[in-house]
DNA sequence: TATTAACCTATCGGATTACTAGGTTATAAA
DNA sequence: TTTATAACCTAGTAATCCGATAGGTTAATA
């Protein structure tokens, strides 16, 4: 019986290429981070920046971090109805923060902007779910090791404040 | 001058509404692992854990595991395109192992279903890719924040084997 | 009163995911 | 040699999301 072991020879390469293959349709592939987050993340720490703590006004932001002004608005107006920021308007206004930087957690940001940190439903601890095809979680090979990278990612999350992520280099 | 700072005294539960909105259209929320990685993951442990290395056939894993059979066959094709399986025409066909699980680590099979483990391509080993938005990488917030948290994930998938989720518990 | 800047609502193209449909090819048993 | 089996291949689809854009309204300051 001659079984074809197919190209498993070449496991490394095959492997190599498959990657490249996925590398040229690059900019189609899903990223975990949306930019929204992204953004969100970048204006929280210029904000932070600031020694003063005058409102920052959308456009300032819009410009130096170069996000799209229209985009940065509800962002940074889900921010404050979030409880991250405040804002003022008219003349002079703008967004500012109203806890201490060191007391904001990126797990909290991220997870009001972007939902959940894991990467699994089925081990979420805000956003949790049962997963519909698993019978249990217990004899399920993928839900211990998503349990893994979930610890080991909240850990780096819930480390970091916005003070360290603004730090001034 | 009154500022108003909005709900900002009542952050965390606010926050919480937040999470328990985008909780009610849950089923609608972006996740990290692809269905298609996911099943990939469990049929490779399904396959792993025969004693003998008989060839498994798409049918019976699709069964147990609660998988449409046509969607874990191109997940299959793809897994032995790319080096992981062997395969076996007629009757008495099906995928088997092509090495031995201790040798499969699960960034492997992730890198190769899913894409990329970075959060963002600009932190990603084997997806670089460079944003358009970010003048430099030193002074952007984001950037470190994402290194730390692909390490964290890499040396968590890098630990794991196929032999460790597929052990029987 | 004029200007400013936050706030609100609505809409959109492009892309992806998770399938499904309907076949063809190769292998083994009858 | 035929028949059954199971991998292999190509194409298409509905539902859904992302990242924006458009065009305003409201509130605060000069």
């Amino acid at each position: 019986m001659v079984i074809s072991a197919g190209i498993g020879l070449f496991d490394l390469s095959v492997e190599k290429s498959i990657i490249n293959a996925k590398k040229s349709i690059f900019k189609y592939i899903r990223h975990m981070l949306s930019k929204k987050t992204k953004y969100g993340i970048k204006a929280l720490a210029f904000i932070a920046k600031r020694e003063d703590r005058k409102p920052v006004q959308t456009s300032e932001i819009s410009k130096s971090e170069n996000i799209s002004q229209k985009f940065l608005e509800s962002i940074l107006l889900e921010l404050r109805k979030s409880g991250f920021l405040g804002s003022k308007k008219g003349k002079g206004g703008g967004y500012y923060l109203i806890k201490e930087p060191e007391a904001i957690q990126m797990t909290a940001v991220i997870r009001v902007l972007e939902g959940p940190i894991a990467m699994v439903p089925c081990v979420s601890l805000n956003y949790y779910e049962k997963c519909d095809d698993c019978p249990s979680e217990e004899t399920c090979s993928v839900h211990s090791l998503m349990i893994q990278v979930r610890d080991s990612t909240l850990k780096v999350l819930g480390d970091n404040t916005l003070a360290d992520i603004s730090a001034k280099k």
